[in-house]
RNA sequence: CGCGGGGUGGAGCAGUCCGGUAGCUCGUUGGGCUCAUAACCCAAAGGUCGCAGGUUCAAAUCCUGCCCCCGCAACCA
């Protein structure tokens, strides 16, 4: 069998993983499933990145050693992409001995190749933050996070690798290689970024301890970034297992995200170049995943989903199916519930789910559910000779969606053909040929279905394999060159079960009068499904619900710490060029503040004036725009994250202090 | 001139690279069928393809200008 490798993006543990991330999973799942069905042997690597000084932080917040920090995460990865019945065949984590083995190896290489150089990163640089500053970060000098400490200039000892040198051999690969970076879009863009000149990039960092440490010199560790592209070399045995190397590079198929072309199109070819090793075959960026049309980020809760609970409203397949069938492969696409609740009710109950009821009913209604092999009937041979060629084509060319629009058709061409044949007509008329042959027909069309949807929909596949009595049931063991057919022979057992995706029934809409704009929206379905999904994952797995935090709550005197005092607004003006920012100028009492608040969007200026608002009035200034803003104005936030402030019934005395 | 995405029947989207009858899903209307999950099948209505110019025998598609919407970053202390 030919091999096949594919790899995503391996993931910052940082955060849990949502939508987004799954999309991406997901959408190398079908691809992997999809070879494997089509004879490869298949080799598909996901991981995570751990590397990173976010990672460090937030194991040092929750008061972890950063490697066991990095273990739960892992765990919480792994659940995560087994609700969704992704098929990963290995696991890379940066943190593990064969990928510094690897990474090791691969910077050596590049040393050697003189293709890596000492240099200097000279800067200012803030011991408080114990990082870099840019000239721009600083307020008057200083640091604005420690206006007490000087910021130093200093001079780290910095490697450098030698991008630039790989402008013309990139240029002349992508020429090559028109397929190499995918889709149009992503390779006009990086190739404008190539021909507009490329500069040597830092390949190392000084004086931390969280990291892999270079091989010529310990005293730095090797760059996140850098790191962690090498895993999908260190996966297969690079630096570890030279035989296991050979095997599997280069990779077939990088899938990842659009916002990291220029590190997967641009700094691993180069790196790969200067390692002597052969590229990659080709690069997939896919699109973003919005939520109602909003981006789906931290600071607007509303739009973030978690990809467990969405698979647990119907089962992991009718999200797959979803995400894979209505988003153009490689553009952004949109989630929401309202929609994937009508794309449940069409695709899975109305048509392929009563496809496979109508097929089973009729079956055992006419036959004892036995089924003796019969010519298949023409019409529908021939639109499914059509299909499988549309499907193939598509698939080989990962347009995932049209890959799976080809696969419906089928469904209703099936749903054509019985009606057009009328096998209740036969049945009443006693023409036991033409019923024998339009039964077998009808199930031959929709077992055929089952199996080219079975990349997208591997567990449904099976279930309904089994109804249908299929020779090979196991989407593990079914091959395009035996499977993918209207078979002619063979007798069948089928049997009706209980509907495999029962209709959605929405709750009645509400009154019209509320408006879209003022619903909150959260990130949960807005009604309960009304019957349980007949097919569970292949592993089915719990909803994990995330731990509260043992014990978060504060004691009255850190509460107490917290300067909250009512304040007056004298005025307000728009911060200029600014979206969101407003400036206010705030009578406490004993002083007036000015406070730059991001909630401009919500209030005009005028109507601020003379209002009492209540601000946290001991925060440390920060500089907004230029403006520095001596406190915080309170106010509640909606899922869209538009603000609300807080009022009083009867406006207390500016300055009161409020606890 | 910060970067990017988009404007196509009532809703949501494809089609635009490579010009040639404007397509899909939902919804609406009418009909059919009764094997099936009020499902399925057939048919119909409904579109100045954001606006204005230009190129062309021919423009949703190519060129020029403009308008509008939405992300990201700057800016949510």
């Amino acid at each position: 069998m030919p091999p096949y490798y594919l790899t995503t993006a391996i993931d910052y543990v940082n955060s849990r993983p949502h939508l987004g991330t799954a999309y991406e999973k997901i959408a190398a799942d079908v691809i992997a499933r999809y070879k494997r069905l089509a004879g490869f042997d298949v080799r598909f690597l996901m991981g995570n990145d751990e590397h990173s000084q976010n990672v460090f932080r937030q194991a040092a917040e929750a008061g972890l050693p950063p490697i066991a920090y990095c273990d739960q995460m892992e765990q919480e990865f792994r659940q995560a992409w087994r609700s969704l019945d992704i098929s990963f065949d290995d696991f890379i984590r940066t943190t593990q001995p064969r990928h510094r083995a690897g990474v090791t190896e691969f910077a050596a290489r590049l040393h050697r190749a003189g293709d890596i150089y000492q240099g200097t990163y000279e800067g200012w640089y803030c011991v408080g933050c114990e990082a870099f500053k840019q000239e721009k970060d600083l307020v008057g000098g200083r640091c604005p996070l420690h206006p007490q400490t000087e910021p130093q200039w200093l001079k780290e000892d910095n490697y450098f690798f030698r991008l630039s040198k790989y402008q013309q051999p990139l240029l002349d690969h992508f020429a090559a290689h028109p397929e190499f970076i995918q889709p149009d879009v992503r390779r006009n863009e990086i190739l404008r970024l190539i021909e507009g000149g490329l500069d040597d990039v830092s390949v190392s960092r000084a004086g931390q301890s969280w990291g892999i440490p270079l091989p010529f010199d310990s005293r730095s560790v090797v760059y996140v970034w850098f790191d962690a592209l090498i895993n999908y070399a260190s996966a297969v045995g690079f630096g570890t297992d030279p035989a296991m190397f050979e095997q599997w590079w280069p990779a077939d198929l990088h899938v990842i995200g659009k916002d990291i072309t220029r590190f997967h199109a641009v700094i691993w070819p180069a790196m790969l170049m200067a390692a002597n090793l052969p590229l990659p075959r080709r690069i997939f960026g896919h699109g973003f995943m919005t939520k109602d049309g909003q981006r789906m980020s931290k600071s607007n809760p509303g739009t973030i989903i978690d990809p467990a609970v969405a698979a647990a409203r119907f089962g992991p397949d009718p999200l797959r199916l979803f995400l894979t069938k209505e988003i153009v492969f490689g553009s952004d696409g949109d989630f929401s519930w309202a929609r994937f609740e009508e794309k449940y009710n069409v695709d899975l109950a109305n048509n392929l789910g009563n496809l496979v009821n109508r097929v089973t009913a009729m079956a055992e209604r006419y036959r004892s559910g036995r089924l003796a092999a019969a010519p298949v009937g023409q019409r529908l041979a021939d639109t499914a000779a059509t299909l499988m060629g549309a499907y193939t084509r598509a698939m080989d060319d990962l347009a995932l969606d049209v890959a799976c629009q080809s696969a419906f058709r089928l469904v209703d061409a099936t749903n054509e053909y019985i009606a057009a044949s009328e096998p209740w007509a036969l049945a009443k008329a006693g023409n036991d040929p033409a019923l024998d042959e339009v039964l077998w027909t009808a199930a031959e069309g929709t077992r055929l279905a089952a199996v080219l949807l079975s990349p997208v929909m591997p567990g449904s596949a099976e279930a309904i394999l089994d109804r249908l009595g299929a020779p090979v049931r196991r989407v593990a063991d079914l091959r395009w060159t035996n499977d993918a057919a209207l078979l002619t022979s063979g007798v069948r057992q089928l049997t009706k079960g209980a509907a495999l995706w029962p209709r959605f029934e929405p709750e009645p809409s509400p009154p019209a009068s509320v408006t879209l704009k003022e619903t909150v929206v959260t990130d949960t379905p807005p009604a309960a499904p009304t019957s349980i999904p007949a097919i569970p994952a292949a592993t089915p797995a719990p909803v994990p619900v995330p731990a509260p935090a043992a014990d978060a709550r504060l004691s009255i005197d850190e509460f107490m710490k917290i300067d909250l005092r009512v304040a007056k607004v004298l005025t307000a003006e728009r911060v200029p060029n600014s979206k969101k920012l407003m400036k206010l100028s705030v009578d406490l009492g004993t002083e007036t503040r000015t406070i730059v608040a991001g909630i401009a969007e919500a209030y005009e200026a005028d109507a601020l004036l003379g209002r009492t608002i209540v601000i946290v009035a001991n925060l440390k200034p920060a500089k907004l725009m230029g403006i520095e803003s001596n406190g915080m104005v309170l106010a509640a936030s909606d899922d869209q994250g538009k603000p609300t402030l807080i009022g009083f019934d009867q406006p207390p005395a500016p300055g009161s202090k409020i606890k």
